[in-house]
RNA sequence: GGAGGGGUUCCCGAGCGGCCAAAGGGAUCAGACUGUAAAUCUGACGGCUCUGCCUUCGGUGGUUCGAAUCCACCCCCCUCCA
């Protein structure tokens, strides 16, 4: 009895909403091992510390000796989504979704257990659907019903376009909770709808109806948007070292608690204390090496890789050396030079030499760690220099 | 099927014959200040062999010395009616 209590307290902490507590709670107590189901998308799995959040609970779930249904959505990536203005989404290939799938595996077991977690692909059931089959899943559900979906409502109120098929997605993710015999969902805030639609779903078909957990959605580096790979303000998990201590310590002072309350693992108490400690004058941005350095070593295996990107991170920006492992490419100069613009934009410093002649314009470009201010200036063949583009881009490059 | 309103540069959104590479805001980038924080200020923000040239305003064709702006047809979106 206390043993699922103490499991649902763990389970509890940092979520959003569980829905029903009771429910899960009862399940917890039966000592039965639960199938906890979490949906991704099939397309290049980059995953970013907003996943974590999510992934970090299935975890927890894995340490209570249950099992994690790891379901990636390819069915639907095989159609090709069409939805919103992003018209332009190619349908993924039988192939490209199995490369994701791999990709996927190489990632998530950072933090899963690979013992205890099985990877689905929807397909598997949704493929054999007939469309009389498809039709008589539709007729679960109303309109009406639909239209509660916050999204959905806001977009028609809004006279924007709501393709059929996108009401077919909610009914898809549920039904695959009835394909999995899901006991618990876990989603992030904004898949609420969908989750109860599988439990209306798992009714439907006589099946105990899921219990759902939200998660709280990451904000990104900017503060403002979720994370996202599109929204470009992610930190990926499996970025170096140095850029994702560096992308931590950019964040704001607000952020940063944020981010210690859906990411740190330290005890609750100790994270108020640090609170405390700001407001009592402490530099916030020494709390905030500590949350970068946690971090770092969560995903470059240990303490000593954190120490490390800290001591990079000084050196770098407090003491303004240059770092120290820049990457290093050849470019062709034929014979004779090359522009430092067209250099530039070869060495994938500015996306192109307009933005690299601007750059040059406003001193944002250095050569040897000297600022430059002559855009037209050739830099000869059989000469090898470090190139810089603001604070943050490097870049050795040698002529030929 | 009918009536009306729309499609502008990454996003929102002005422009409605030349002064338009296209106002304004957002996002972004660079510089200053800093703690690679926030806020603020300055500048940039289609491309190029860059004081000039080239390509953009849903598509195609036309009118005109000249079109994002006018005309024709087409495509797409929204609203209302059926």
């Amino acid at each position: 009895m206390t043993v699922a209590s103490d499991a649902l307290r763990i389970i509890k902490r940092g979520t959003e909403e569980i829905l029903l507590e009771s429910e899960l709670a009862e399940r917890l107590i039966s000592g039965r091992r639960l199938r906890v189901k979490a949906g991704f998308d099939p397309t290049a799995p980059d995953l970013h510390l907003g996943h974590t959040v999510l992934i970090n609970k299935l975890r927890q779930f894995q340490d209570l000796g249950h099992e994690v249904l790891f379901l990636i959505g390819d069915f639907t990536g095989m159609i090709g989504d069409p939805s919103g203005k992003n018209s332009t989404r190619p349908p993924l290939s039988r192939k490209d979704v199995i490369e994701n799938a791999r990709t996927y595996k190489s990632q998530i077991f950072k933090i899963l257990d690979r013992k205890k977690t099985r990877i689905e692909l929807n397909s598997k059931w949704l493929g054999k659907m007939k469309a009389s089959d498809v039709v008589k899943l539709a007729s679960q559900y109303t309109v009406a019903r639909m239209l509660e979906r916050d999204d959905f409502s806001k977009r028609y109120k809004g006279g924007q376009p709501i393709a059929i098929h996108e009401f077919l997605y909610p009914l898809i993710q549920g039904y695959d909770s009835v394909a999995l015999k899901a006991d618990v969902e876990l989603g992030g805030t904004d898949q609420k709808f969908n989750l109860l639609v599988g439990r209306e779903l798992q009714k439907e078909f006589s099946q105990p109806p899921q219990v759902i957990i939200t998660m709280p959605l990451l904000e990104g580096t900017d503060g403002v948007n979720k994370m996202s790979k599109s929204q470009g303000n992610y930190i990926g998990i499996n970025e170096p070292a140095d850029e994702m201590f560096g992308k931590l310590m950019s964040i704001s002072d607000t952020l940063m608690w944020r981010y210690f309350d859906l990411l740190s693992f330290e005890h609750p108490d100790k994270i108020s204390s640090m609170k405390r400690s700001v407001e009592e004058g402490v530099n916030p941005r020494d709390i905030k090496f500590e949350l970068a350095k946690e971090i770092v070593s969560r995903f470059h295996g240990g303490a000593k890789a954190g120490r490390d990107a800290m001591q990079n991170f000084i050196a770098r920006f407090q003491q303004k050396e240059m770092p120290t492992n820049i990457s290093e490419i050849e470019l062709a100069g034929n014979g004779r030079g090359l522009a430092l613009t067209r250099l530039l934009k070869e060495a994938g410093l500015t996306a192109s030499t307009s933005e690299a002649m601007r750059l040059i314009k406003q001193g944002g470009v250095r050569i040897d760690g000297e600022k430059v201010d002559d855009p037209a200036q050739e830099i000869r063949p059989g000469q090898s220099h470090v190139f810089q583009v603001g604070k943050r881009k490097f870049v050795r490059v040698r002529i030929s």
